[in-house]
DNA sequence: TACAATTATGAAAAATTTTTCATTATTGTT
DNA sequence: AACAATAATGAAAAATTTTTCATAATTGTA
């Protein structure tokens, strides 16, 4: 994994660097923001972890200028400051956490963990009508439940996903989610669909796969 | 999908919106760059469509800018003009591609099918080793074949991607994975590692799940 | 070297998913 | 209203996945 130290104390920065290899990760150092967003720019970082105090331009202000331009690489901040303010004014500079210094590597591996496991599931859950899709963890929640599909209904809902507010036809379907052609003599897209209708409709006021009579299937997400 | 329309000439603007909503998407117009930004850093956006003649700051000098702020979001760029060099220049500047005016409905719809496909798969497809692995479409390629996974095979590897580097005993492979508490009266774990295993090495020369004797297992990839 | 602990393995059982099937229901056309 | 075309459905068959099982292999310890 690429990580980013945004560290301008050169011991700190190398000690760290030197553990994170030792846990298989790819990690950077960068002695200040400009460095450090010169390498941003040039390639993509998993996490970055930054110094709060670094010359002239200090970490907060830089996880602001990142946030600002749209950068949604976790970042985690490093802070001698202990008040309570300081950890708000992080979290308001756009920072996913912060480690209080000094500070152990098993904190800092812990708060990589953490907050990659929750920029990942932020990451690839979207919100659809009244339920919450995970596309990697292939998870289905609803505010009542957490719906549990089959491989080849998650794949049948994904593609009405990508494809929503399109009426897609029986053909396209077969082709796009089964992988061959479209034989006229089985009904299992039929019965997918149905199978699949029935559990959203079990979970969600707000989601419907449309027959459109004739011409496919329409997905809406109210 | 919200999608955000950065065009001055209003009445193309207007056409291309109410073109998207019926196709069940939701379209922003912004009227220049100044208000693009605003947008973007206020909402997340699928896909841009980025008229290059712009007042002020022209469509390709805003790409430029987004992509050099580590902005990642697909554009396709719409351009009048039909250079050659024009073309390269639109890439170059960072957009992913670009349509030629006049352009039809259908072109747009079929530009932004593509770039988005080609945008998700590349944003979901990691390289490991010598493979790339699709952790959306749950697909793992190497240079010779595509390697079918099962899902419970497929868990496993995206459990130990992510936490390559290091050793994870069985319990909390148990926990994790399966979602229970260890139960010493089972081997499923090692028949499912010496499974998954068995598929990777079949494929890979690079990529090894390592047994640490008494430990748990180490997932390394070179 | 012998033994214990841990891991790996091939085969089969059990569980689950996927598809098929026959029938029913719905929609459109004449 | 009758009929044809299309879609939906419950049940079961077929296929695949997941787990269990008994045994073998490997590793560490005494």
């Amino acid at each position: 994994m690429e990580i980013l130290i945004v560290e301008d104390e050169i011991k700190i920065a190398n000690t760290l660097k030197k553990s994170l290899i030792k846990e298989g990760h790819f990690p950077t150092i960068a002695i200040n923001a400009e460095v450090a967003l010169e390498l941003i720019n040039e390639a993509q970082f998993d996490i970055i972890l930054l110094d709060w105090r670094l010359p002239k331009l200090s970490g907060m202000e830089f996880c602001k200028q990142l946030r600002r331009n749209g950068n949604k690489t976790p970042i985690i901040l490093l802070t001698a400051l202990t008040d309570v303010s300081n950890k708000i004014e992080a979290l308001e500079a756009g920072a996913d956490d912060y480690i209080t210094k000094p500070f152990s590597f098993e904190e800092v591996k812990a708060r990589i963990n953490a907050v990659l496991r929750r920029y990942r599931a932020n990451q690839n859950a979207i919100q659809i009508g009244d339920m919450i899709i995970n596309l990697v963890d292939r998870t289905v929640e609803s505010e009542k439940d957490i719906i549990k599909l089959s491989d080849r209904e998650f794949e049948l809902l994904k593609y009405f996903l990508y494809n929503k507010g399109s009426i897609i036809n029986k053909e396209k379907i077969c082709k796009d989610v089964w992988g061959i052609e479209f034989n006229p003599f089985t009904n299992v897209i039929e019965v997918t669909i149905k199978n699949l209708r029935k559990k959203l409709e079990q979970n969600s006021k707000h989601i419907f796969i449309k027959t459109i009579y004739g011409e496919g299937y329409l997905f809406i997400a109210e």
